[in-house]
DNA sequence: TCTGGGGTCCTAGGACCC
DNA sequence: TCTGGGGTCCTAGGACCC
């Protein structure tokens, strides 16, 4: 059967789905912040790419927000801190969407997803306006969309979809040999989809720098020389599917929660609210997942640009498998003291926990320690109260109500969908 | 002054076993 | 003087992704 891949994402998502509530936002250079409003996460076109004619700014992802601020005044750039409750209701829209087109489809991330039309007999190219039609239509959001034999190649696709805009209309098929291997002549090797900047910089140096070369290079040698993974993106490249559709989310491995703080913490005091509001968070997603786990990691660390760097984790190992909050906070606290060091300036703390079993039916050691009486229940109450009160009604004392240390997010916009007291109200004249 | 967060997978190398 | 070899498991660290 004729395997065909396609991807769909997003344009500048976060920016597009803040322009969904705040149409002041339309038509002016806009830009998404990542958290703590640290860095450049998602760009309008006219923010991006520098071009002095059309007034565009040459904003660079990932530049700091510092570095860009004094845009604000010379060249009225709009600037957003992340809201991800209002991304994610906006993406859950957008996959909904999306699943009425095809029978099987991979949710990739907050803003892409993969979709399976193997077999699909007609026109992939008036399928992909279709499908970009109905998105902006049911859900007002731009979305590229790129057609391939391999994953590898829709995301080739759909690159060039984006990167021609204006000639392609977003929507690319790369089904046949001498349309692909055009593009992958012209393709920059770090434009792969699983090159990155090491791997790029040590091809280049191999005089592999396009595409094309990737594809034929000796499988074998790049193999030995990479991994497999590199041999599989060349053979990717060449339409040899080696990375299949991934439906049904799989169990997650580990679950973070970590942060930056807003401004930088010296006293164990303050690290220990961050550690436990960190670990406090991390088990409320644990429970969600339906899991257990028996480690945790928690690691305090200075800002990368800091003179006196210092970064250390402590492991700590629990007897048995749990998701009871209080275990995880006493754990983190207990870790932290072996860890902390006084004289520096903490910029950023964080829990992982990871080895989980499933919470179903999980039978205990017959010589574990009794787990704590009503701990399943006490950690339930807790949950729903903090669901319908809000997250921290209820919390371990550890945890201040309202944190010092707290991320800035001096730019965040309101929770549109997701507080029902900052529904948009229309006035009707 | 100010530089994100949350994931996955692979590999090298050490520990350990027979 | 001579001092095995091969397999598995685990983990830290590095690479990638969005």
């Amino acid at each position: 059967m004729n395997r065909v891949f396609c991807l769909v994402d997003c344009d500048c998502f976060y920016v597009s789905a803040e322009r969904l509530f705040d149409p002041t936002l339309i038509g002016v250079p806009v830009v998404a912040l990542s958290n703590s409003d640290g860095c450049v996460v998602s760009r309008c076109p006219i923010a991006k790419s520098k071009d002095p004619r059309t007034g565009e700014l040459g904003i660079k992802m990932g530049a700091p927000f510092f570095e860009i601020k004094h845009f604000m005044k010379s060249h009225g750039l709009r600037v957003v801190s992340s809201n991800y409750a209002l991304y994610q209701e906006v993406s859950n829209r957008v996959m909904r969407v999306l699943e009425t087109f095809a029978p099987r489809i991979e949710v990739y991330s907050i803003d892409e997803s993969w979709l399976d039309f193997s077999g699909v007999q007609g026109d992939l190219e008036k399928l992909g306006r279709e499908i970009q039609a109905a998105v902006k239509k049911q859900v007002g959001i731009g979305v590229g969309v790129g057609f391939g034999p391999t994953k590898t190649l829709a995301k080739a696709a759909n690159f060039s979809a984006k990167k021609w805009r204006a000639q392609t209309g977003g929507v690319v098929v790369l089904m046949d040999e001498i349309r692909r291997d055009k593009l992958l002549a012209w393709m920059p090797v770090d434009e792969i989809w699983g090159i990155g900047r090491q791997l790029s910089k040590r091809l280049e140096a191999m005089g592999v720098k396009k595409a094309i070369d990737l594809q034929r290079y000796d499988r074998k040698s790049l193999r030995k020389l990479f991994n497999v993974n590199v041999e599989k993106t060349s053979m990717e490249l060449e339409g040899v599917s080696c990375y299949a559709l991934s439906e049904g989310a799989e169990p997650k491995q580990t679950i973070a929660s970590t942060r930056s703080f807003g401004e930088r913490i010296t006293e164990l005091q303050g690290l220990r609210e961050a550690v436990t509001t960190y670990a406090s968070r991390a088990c409320v997603k644990l429970r969600s997942e339906g899991q257990l786990s028996s480690c945790l990691q928690v690691f305090i660390q200075t800002s990368r640009f800091d003179e006196k760097p210092y970064s250390r984790t402590a492991i700590c190992a629990l007897v048995t498998p749990s998701n009871d909050t209080r275990e995880f906070v006493a754990a983190a606290l207990e870790g932290l003291s072996k860890i902390f060091v006084p004289g520096y300036r903490y910029a950023k703390a964080g829990i992982i926990l990871s080895q989980f079993v499933s919470g179903e039916g999980y039978q205990p050691d017959l010589f574990a320690p009794e787990r704590r009486r009503n701990s399943e229940t006490l950690m339930k109450v807790m949950d729903g109260i903090n669901a319908r009160y809000g997250r921290g009604s209820i919390r371990i004392a550890t945890e201040p109500p309202i944190a010092q240390w707290a991320m800035k997010r001096d730019y965040l916009s309101d929770s549109f969908v997701t507080d029902w007291h900052q529904l948009k109200r229309v006035k009707m004249t």
